[in-house]
DNA sequence: CAGCATCCGATCTGATACTG
DNA sequence: CAGTATCAGATCGGATGCTG
């Protein structure tokens, strides 16, 4: 991922926080509230763990997502949205509507 | 891109439709109203006319971009978005809002 | 001006196996 | 349960040259 300061545009900065197969469904579950690893990996159909990771670990550098650490046995860990990432989720809401419109429109053309 | 049929979930759908470097900003400037190629090109700095076409294409098959051709010489050709096309652009906007506000967060923390 | 084909390196994704 | 490492195949992106 690029250092901010290399961004030219807005919309490329905001584009590589979304980007990838499975963020938009990330950003999704994670608007609901606090999730553990494996729940996420529960949640999301289809999913490995090494993308559900790797993709974690972009979106927390980009300060969309945090986690937060519970010492103990067995570990326990939540990821949350922080305030920037609500606001992306914005854009996530709009995506899922678009979506759902579309998939009606294409039955009823069926 | 996969057949309408494939996708299990809107977001999928949605956001096959914004992936790829460029898709956002395409939609961008298609959203000031309609474009030629060579236009599209001046004014994303940046992309290949292969990538231009190759995303465009894309756009066009999941109903989101449509083009008008002009018989004659030379030829000339206008690319416009639909009205699923302007929904998507919804998303992109918030798109656009969030990532100014990021630039401006970061500019003042520096 | 609009559009296609090809080649090549970079990046992305997924399966599998392993650590604390 | 959380997280890392590696390898192979798929996909993406860009440069270049060619066609109508």
């Amino acid at each position: 991922m690029k250092m901010r300061e290399e961004y030219t545009c807005p919309l490329e900065l905001t584009h590589d926080m979304i980007k990838g197969k499975w963020k938009p469904v990330i950003l999704w579950q994670l608007s609901k509230g606090p999730a553990s690893l494996s729940a996420l990996k529960k949640e999301i159909a289809g999913i490995s763990q090494k993308m559900l990771l790797q993709h974690l670990n972009e979106l927390q550098s980009c300060g969309v997502v945090e986690k937060k650490t519970f010492e103990g046995y067995p570990l326990k860990v939540e990821y949350f949205l922080t305030p920037r990432g609500h606001k992306i989720f914005g854009a996530v809401t709009i995506m899922q509507e678009v979506g759902i419109e579309i998939m009606r429109e294409d039955k009823i053309t069926k």
